[in-house]
DNA sequence: TGAAATAATGTAACCGGTTACATACACACG
DNA sequence: CGTGTGTATGTAACCGGTTACATTATTTCA
């Protein structure tokens, strides 16, 4: 019994069977009819070998891979946890499998990308895990993709799903002046470049005008995001010769807000009587902070089943919407004096 | 310009650089020598053109994937970011893909595995992901499987990396009689059949006994590691008619923890001044929670990077280690009463 | 100087599916 | 009874790479 080592085929079912091998491909794909006795002796045969379609062998025929891609920046947040999920669901429900990678535009080293036309039958891009001009290399491909947490550049009419920023931060900070009488507002904004953090810091702004208040360029830090990062910053921040005054923090997002929380409870600062504290996200540890954290719930789960069913939509022909912009909602905790 | 439609295959690349398509392919995967202005031709015509290999057409011809699955029971957990991101850093350094796919063993439902020998290389299979009889199939057919978070059945020798629970509840139990002097504590189960449940079980228990403590069958409850069942099933505990005297609970993991707190807040009960909460896994919000959470660490990350290891050295026909057991720490924080 | 070894390249079979096209057979209809 | 229509099936080309084997040119060495 020395078999070929390698696994059955749909040649040997076809012999085991008596059969041609297209009449078998087309009982597994039900793309054609086959009679009666001749399905019933495949069903019999497929399950005596055990036999299985080689994926490569089909994706090289069919021209399709059955994947879907996503393309992320990193995985050092529980934020991806929601947003892997709200994919998986919908990419699983649809019959096609998931490719996960990461990469950055800053990855100047790796010479190609990890996921493409050669790999995968479409892709979820992740802010900014891809720059412009790979994205406008593969939309000329007539790739399908999608764009997550992102708009698309100038001159590419890509799909994006994101979230409503500037009007929920514009309606946070609102709160912190109206409701709290806060005038002395930090802002600490996310990585450079991030398009959250963009429109977060012209809510941000916008809120002040609004109000007449002047941006002290004084109150601007750079939290980026991280918690570890944010620890740091504020700690410098309150370390100065002259710390100027303030009575209020937006952080960008919850996870900064984990870190400023942290210093200033190191430094004897209460939240909120002291300063208030306002974060972004709604991330789970939120409610558990001490105090809770008010902050702006982001539907990241939602985001993510969006944007897969937008790519599906997309591979199945129908004309995807052009931006989703998934509403936010304002959460008050105890962190802004609430 | 009637383009056939598809894209750029070797083929024109040999024809464009004049010369054959076996040169090209050596030249790409550099498993020969090619002469140095065959070499600057070929790397200026694929540049132009674009050329990016197809990847199906390469495992067809290689019957290697290039790719590792993951399999998990869910993505319902903050746990399986760091479980993924630990995997993911490892996959992507080994120059692998990664495939996440859920499953579960009552999927009874699904006729077929989304990930198996027809798809990857090898695969990771998260505890009770896949069913003893899956998994015998699999090895019997000499598939590579490393196992996380789960032993391997009797008889099949899977390699497997997973965490040192018992000795841990047993000490962290040990702790709460000790030092606290604590009673009547309750155990909380998590899912019947997880592997980590049994051996905290064993733990706790070893534990009582050591101390002639007797284990009251009414202090034991199922918490299925998640937030929402504890808190139910806690709710329901505390409003029967005759509440059991308890002092402490091990309530299984910190999922569990957090909705036990929140009940055993929302009824008055103080932790830790009326009963010590103690959980598992040190997950991030664990630290955050208030009181914050004694817990047991588990080093989640390093288990995904490990087990991402010892299967890519499988793959390199590597002699793996049958079992590593990750040595987990306990963290005493205020919950306990410390 | 000629035989043998070495280096660089080409030809074509092969991986395991799908599918266009051909074929064979049954049945209906004028 | 010949022709047309429809159904079930077979044959073989094709998808886009890899690689065993053959071939040619170049160098080494007795």
């Amino acid at each position: 019994m020395t078999r070929k080592s390698t696994s059955v085929t749909i040649r040997d079912v076809a012999r085991q069977a008596g059969v041609s091998v297209a009449t078998v491909s087309r009982y597994i794909n039900h793309n054609a009819p086959v009679s009666e006795d001749v399905a019933q002796k495949l069903e019999q045969v497929m399950a005596e070998l055990q036999y299985v379609p080689q994926a490569a062998a089909r994706q090289l025929a069919t021209r399709r891979t059955n994947l879907i891609g996503v393309l992320l920046t990193n995985m050092d947040n529980d934020f991806f946890s929601l947003l892997l999920r709200g994919i998986e669901e919908v990419v699983r429900e649809q019959g096609y499998n998931l490719l996960v990678a990461t990469y950055h535009v800053s990855n100047r080293w790796q010479s190609s990308l990890p996921i493409g036309p050669h790999n995968v039958d479409g892709m979820l891009i992740f802010a900014d895990s891809l720059d412009d001009k790979n994205l406008a290399f593969l939309h000329h491909r007539d790739f399908p993709m999608v764009l997550i947490h992102r708009t698309p550049p100038a001159g590419l009419p890509l799909p994006c799903v994101t979230i409503e920023n500037k009007a929920a931060t514009h309606r946070l900070v609102d709160h912190l002046i109206d409701v709290h009488g806060k005038r002395r507002i930090i802002l600490m904004r996310g990585e450079a470049g991030q398009e959250d953090s963009y429109w977060r810091e012209i809510g941000f702004r916008d809120a002040l005008d609004a109000h007449g208040l002047p941006l002290d360029p004084q109150l601007i830090l750079k939290g980026d995001f991280d918690r570890h990062v944010a620890y740091q910053v504020m700690k410098r921040f309150l370390e100065q010769e002259a710390v100027p005054p303030f009575d209020a923090i937006f952080t960008g997002d919850d996870e900064a807000a984990i870190g400023v929380m942290r210093i200033l409870n190191e430094k004897g600062i209460r939240v909120p009587e002291d300063v208030a504290v306002v974060g972004f996200d709604d991330m789970n540890l939120a409610a558990f902070l001490t105090p809770p954290l008010t902050t702006v719930r982001a539907p990241t789960e939602q985001v993510g089943r969006t944007a897969a069913q937008q790519l599906i939509g997309l591979l199945a022909k129908n004309a995807p919407q052009d931006i989703i912009l998934l509403p936010t909602e304002i959460i008050l905790r105890r962190s802004c004096g609430c």
